[in-house]
DNA sequence: ATGAAAGCGCTAACAG
DNA sequence: CTGTTAGCGCTTTCAT
């Protein structure tokens, strides 16, 4: 099974002795610098192929006086999810053209497994991270963070100092996606929301309370059910939401799979016509869906983008004040959220 | 901006030092190994707590007689696919629990794109690859192969040997596929592929080829579109199908994008209800779509689970016979497949 | 149970 | 232009 079995590994100790250079000669032509004759140059390049010599990167940083892995850590709650995985994408784009290599883990949100995987990232010297922080507390982070690490956070900020980030209008896009179900007509607005613990899910909620306020609809309280982690809960709470007395003609579902879940329970109950949906992340397919699920769409690939920026500054050694970028995000109008309000059978205007 | 400026990092023998002891002595601690006395453990962990000392495990695997830097590479085409990041997941689930992380990169199926990851990867010294091999010659890959690296490729076979592999039932679940449709009636059935050069598409169109021949329906050259890379390309052949003057009836789509692509034109034409569709790999949402699109679904997470154990298996040393495993894909049955052919005003019965 | 010396593969700092 | 020496942080080997 090993075609290589027992053969040791060549080094540059190799190398040199194959073209009676020193190690050095060696190192120089192995890393392109100046101060080694055309001749010998040739001499290494053939030794270092004949021997099928690689450098060896881990021992180079070891000895570097910057001391670069030339890799950063990325740290996810889920790579499996699209918005992760489009952004993970984004984020090793932008490194790989550094020559900068991307250790990705999922923390599922768990605090417990972000430590061990800041441990396992730490232990391995990544020049930098880029993290989702897992919701609650940021103690792990924090100390990362303070020990010198360059570090960005994506989606969320942090809840210490020193750091950059990269988030995108959550408040000001959701206010605008209610606003616009208000302006169609509708006074009963439903929010479902994510995990509260996540800044994201709080921000989303504000905007919404705002949008109703801007648009002078009471909120029903009612009408507001957070912490629908996964497409299940979700889905559960619309049907809630659908029983009540006094139903909503309009969902604001303020997270890809919360959208999805209560997108479920609509069709089933054959309301997806009836009740208007807005979504905050867009997802693949919304736009084949009957009818189109309008969304906030975030810029993905441009957080993503400005996250990787960000970070191979800092490691080049950019000392300027943190940021928080703000990448906008945009209302995209697929027909899902245009729908207005209507008394129907399902209503009970006039029971009031 | 970095509030560890100036600090050096702590070593085993700042620890040593402060516990006045050898750095022999704190490696034994630091790594649990037996043979340390209960109160120099104790001295030893207080040191290395005062002084936040982290292991360097790069300087640990290269003096280490395993070598071991307890990191694979996983190098697929592209990380944002669903179905390769639902793969990712899988992998880096197994590798986590192993104490293993994973260094990811997209190739783009491009050969030289692979090759730079390959050449990144290798530098770093991983102790195994996970790799969805590029479309055409393996060349690279078979070079690292040789040198020794395990190597597990997923999704396609390797073109050289002593490789362990795993991948779906391509071939048998397409020949299901068509058999399924003709069995509802159809004779005008279209194959619309993804790249000739992919392993896969080439056993899928030899399913598609066996389940016509197996239910007696002659092929029609016609209704074969291959080399479609993308929704657009997708949506292009679908059309170009839809207006020959005996448009197929029904459509075996052998991937998730062209599946997309090609139910975007039935939309648009309004014969989403009319011809059928069956399309090769889930995709999220495809069961809320209207119809719901019947597809093969393969167990993506039972392909990494199985690509992972293999790669850690040779990594530990296990030294049996290369395998190509097979991980079994299912017919979803949603609606899309299920449609039986009929005359129409769209169809040219008679006209023939 | 503990430590001293050597060295993993490479590069910094200096020679020549 | 080229080589020598030392040593990155750690673990091996062998001694005590």
């Amino acid at each position: 099974m090993d075609p290589a079995a027992g053969r040791r590994e060549p080094t540059m100790r190799d190398v040199a002795a194959l073209a009676k250079v020193s190690t050095k000669t060696v190192s120089r032509v192995i890393n392109g610098l100046p101060g080694a004759g055309t001749e010998v140059t040739e001499r290494v390049r053939d030794a270092a192929r004949t021997l099928g010599y690689r450098p060896n990167l881990t021992a180079s940083s070891l000895r570097r006086s910057d001391r670069r892995s030339a890799t950063i850590g990325v740290l996810f709650e889920d790579l499996s999810n699209p918005f992760d995985a489009a952004l993970l994408r984004a984020v090793e784009d932008r490194a790989r053209h550094s020559g900068v290599l991307v250790l990705a883990g999922s923390s599922e949100d768990d605090h417990t497994q972000q430590r061990e995987l800041l441990v396992s990232l730490s232990a391995r010297r990544v020049d930098g991270l880029v993290v989702m922080a897992a919701g609650g507390h940021q103690d792990a982070l924090q100390h990362e963070r303070e020990r010198g690490t360059p570090m960005v956070l994506v989606d969320r900020p942090p809840t210490f100092g020193a750091t950059d980030c990269v988030t995108t209008t959550n408040r000001a896009s959701s206010r605008d996606a209610v606003g616009h179900l208000a302006a169609l007509g509708h006074r009963d607005i439903a929010f479902l929301g994510d995990r509260r613990t996540l800044w994201t899910s709080q921000e989303r909620y504000a905007g919404y309370v705002e949008g109703l306020a801007h648009a002078g609809v009471p909120l029903r309280g009612e009408l507001v059910r957070t912490d629908l982690h996964g497409e299940d809960l979700a889905a559960a709470a619309t049907t809630t939401l659908l029983d009540l007395d006094r139903p909503p003609t309009a969902l604001f579902t303020a997270q890809n799979l919360v959208t999805v879940g209560a997108q479920r329970v609509l069709r089933e109950r054959g309301l997806h016509h009836r009740v208007a949906v807005i979504g905050f992340d867009d997802f693949p397919l919304a736009d084949l869906l009957d009818p189109g699920i309008t969304v906030v769409r975030q810029d993905v690939p441009g957080i993503g983008r400005k996250a990787a920026d960000l970070v191979l500054a800092r490691i080049d050694g950019d000392t300027s004040p943190p940021v928080h970028a703000v990448v906008p995000a945009a209302l995209v109008h697929r027909g899902s959220g245009e729908i207005a309000p209507r008394p129907g059978p399902g209503s009970l205007v006039g029971r009031q």
